[in-house]
DNA sequence: TAAAAATACTCCATAGGTATTTTAT
DNA sequence: ATAAAATACCTATGGAGTATTTTTA
């Protein structure tokens, strides 16, 4: 499981498409497409629901989704908190 | 930044030992020390001091073990979650 | 029939391994 | 001297791309 992949099911659950979530991600539809498969197999949970146009997530993957929304935050957070460190040591002049 | 990164910086914290977090992760100690030193070069920060044996966090390295930790929690918990749906579709016969 | 998602490839970046060297006690 | 971490080098998995084929409405 990627962190990565926890970004894109956010994105297509903000988007409601994977064109534009792959877009918003800065990867093509085709890997989009993929990773998102690649995780469901991997958790064996469907999150998304093909069936109908606009995708939304299945009940299941709303669930999982805004378990993912924590974690990616949490991840960004981490990574804001990191260039805090580096900026606060530039200004010691450390 | 990968998952599995903050999975080795908290292992190597609670075990003291670069050789014992890989044995803990199922990686070699070489693996350890290369993703170890990518993620330090991708937050520009260094986590670990080396000058001493056993190995212990920096200043700024303990504050991004304690998030990372946190990170791995959730990301464990989601699994979980998952195995846990999982069961609950069998038990129901779906 | 016109959008959007899935798929069949291809590529290559990098996670991970083995063997060795360097460093800390 | 010796245990542990770093490094040089190699391999192979899988993340990502292009082109095309299903799908859904």
């Amino acid at each position: 499981m990627l962190l990565r992949q926890l970004e894109y099911i956010v994105a297509v659950e903000a988007e409601r498409s994977f064109m534009r979530a792959a877009d918003r991600c800065c990867i093509t539809q085709s890997t989009l497409s993929q990773q998102i498969k690649s995780l469901e197999e991997h958790l064996r949970i469907e999150i998304f629901n093909r069936q109908c146009l606009p995708v939304e997530p299945t009940r299941e993957g709303w669930l999982i989704i805004e378990k993912a929304r924590l974690i990616v935050s949490a991840a960004r957070s981490l990574e804001g908190f990191a260039q805090q460190i580096r900026e606060e040591r530039t200004a010691d002049g450390a």
